[in-house]
RNA sequence: GCGCGAGUGGCUCAGUUGGUGGAGCGCGACCUUGCCAAGGUCGAGGCCGCGGGUUCGAGUCCCGUCUCGCGCUCCA
């Protein structure tokens, strides 16, 4: 069995995971729309991640934040300076330079005047230049810079109804912020001591200039975004704790130690915030990619929004009677990565007899899209099958299915992942019970209808 | 952003030198069967990605455009 994009892909389609979105117009690039499974997947992934994170959590809390900021918020955060500027990197030691600064600076460092200024300049005459020049990297010396790059990673749009420089918004590129912002707000209402974290499920949206691999990399997307604050110097622990936390989620939900690996960023690696970063990695069909980064914030955030809001967001712990700025690890999981990592673990063509495919999604009993497949043996048992239908899908979701025959049908839920299938057949009338068949084993076992409710109350737990 | 390739029912694909668009699967109805993709009959479903052009006539030839895939580049 070759387990490739091409037919998860396909597989996604059909049955309604995921769609391109826009279709009908001939598509947007990169978008993509969660079908009728597909929501229910999504849904089950942030309810299984909010249950641990949050419910089961002594420590934790959640909030929902708005996705739209005060564009300050930007600026503190280091999002809106550092990327509407031109950018360049210097290959060897990976800082990072305005160009335009650059050329200033050497110009009035060799008492050079330049006939206009730089701000007026192309992103090709400042390149040209630099290169002409020669100019050094002012903090390594030498000259080896990537092209000079405008980065417009954040979404723009317009608050109101005029559109000029003055109410121009952005599209959040990341939840944490809106965490950051109401970090006061939420240690006075939930009354916790530090260490705590705040939770959050939210859309992001980023302009990533190679969007790609289906759902893996996209411009809209959902974060599950934790900021554990702790007290300083105790972040590497922390940082440790969860790390091991995340993978035990992942491996808890069936996903396989030999798809996941653990990848510590290298010191040249890590982005300008922080101090340690982890990835968790899944092997996709198309290779490794990351799934899960689990960083050591430091101080920066909670600093940069003291310094630019003039708000005071020290913590008091009055049992040491000391005033700090907390720390944060932040573990910030992709929901579409997620899904595509669960889909594509769960897929699997499996030959149960000669020459017999069947294609079947092994998703954990939790995730399942569909948890109970109704189906009567045959339509004149209609009745008694909606009857079971009308109990179970109170708190499960149920598909009831009549068409063709029993095989078929089971073979449709194998291929959607539904873990069970209560068949109503002529005996029930009789015994009032039911076949229960497993997607997994393919066994079957005979249940009293006054007892499936019982038989199904742990099956599906996280 | 650059290069290459591809767009025809829901899906996979045929479609002759340009001459009234097909198949299989899937889907629906009915019959039959009654626990692992059984059989039969009938049926629905196509601005041939979109827009121009050439032509008496374009799914087919030309140009543009959009989308997708692969490679390069890039990637807090």
């Amino acid at each position: 069995m070759e387990k490739t994009m091409d037919k998860i892909v396909a597989l996604a389609k059909s049955r309604g995971f995921v769609h391109p979105g826009s279709e009908i117009y001939g598509g947007l690039a990169n978008t993509w729309d969660f079908g009728i499974l597909g929501v229910e997947l999504k849904n089950n992934i942030k309810k299984a991640w909010w249950q641990k994170f949050v419910m089961e959590s002594p420590t934790n809390v959640g909030v929902d934040c708005a996705i739209l900021m005060n564009p300050q918020t930007w600026v503190a955060s280091g999002h809106l300076g550092g990327f509407s500027d031109p950018l360049m990197d210097c290959r060897e030691c990976h800082e990072r330079f305005r160009a335009d600064k650059i050329i200033e600076d050497y110009a009035n460092e060799n008492g050079i005047t330049l006939d206009s200024g730089v701000d007026g300049w192309s992103q090709e005459q400042m390149k040209a230049y630099i290169e002409e020049h020669n100019i050094p990297c002012p903090t390594c010396g030498k000259h080896n810079f990537t092209d000079i790059r405008q980065f417009n990673l954040m979404f723009k749009t317009f608050q109101g109804v005029t559109e000029d420089a003055k109410n121009t918004v952005y599209l959040r590129p990341e939840t944490a912020q809106g965490i950051f912002v109401n970090f006061k707000n939420v240690q006075r209402t939930s009354r916790k001591k530090i260490p705590f974290g705040i939770c959050q499920v939210g859309k992001s949206f980023r302009n990533e200039i190679t969007p790609g691999n289906f759902i893996f990399r996209v411009r809209e997307f959902e974060q599950m975004e934790m900021e554990f604050f702790c007290e300083p110097d105790t972040d590497l622990e922390w940082f440790a704790y969860w790390k091991k936390y995340c993978i035990d989620w992942l491996k808890s939900l069936g996903m396989k130690e030999e798809e996941m690996r653990v990848r510590d960023h290298e010191k040249e690696e890590l982005s300008f915030y922080s101090k340690a970063t982890t990835d968790v990695e899944y092997l996709f069909p198309f290779g490794w990619g990351e799934l899960w980064g689990i960083a050591d914030r430091t101080d920066y955030d909670l600093t940069q929004h003291q310094n630019v809001s003039g708000e005071d967001m020290t913590y008091f712990d009055d049992v040491k009677n000391i005033r700090y700025l907390p720390f944060v690890i932040e573990p910030s999981v992709g929901v579409e990565r997620l899904f595509l990592a669960f889909l594509c673990g769960a897929y699997d063509e499996e030959e149960i007899a000669e020459g017999d495919v069947r294609t079947v999604l092994h998703f954990h009993p939790a995730l399942a899209p569909v948890k109970i497949g109704v189906l009567p043996l045959s339509k004149k048992l209609n009745e008694g099958a909606e009857a079971i239908f009308n109990t179970l899908s109170k708190k499960y979701n149920c598909e009831f299915d009549d068409r063709g025959n029993i095989g078929k049908r089971y073979r449709r839920q194998d291929e959607i992942g539904t873990p069970f299938c209560v068949t109503y057949d002529f005996d029930s009338e009789e015994d009032h019970s039911v076949t229960v068949r497993d997607r997994d084993t393919m066994e079957q076992e005979r249940v009293k209808i006054a007892d499936l409710e019982d038989y199904f109350a742990t099956k599906f737990l996280f």
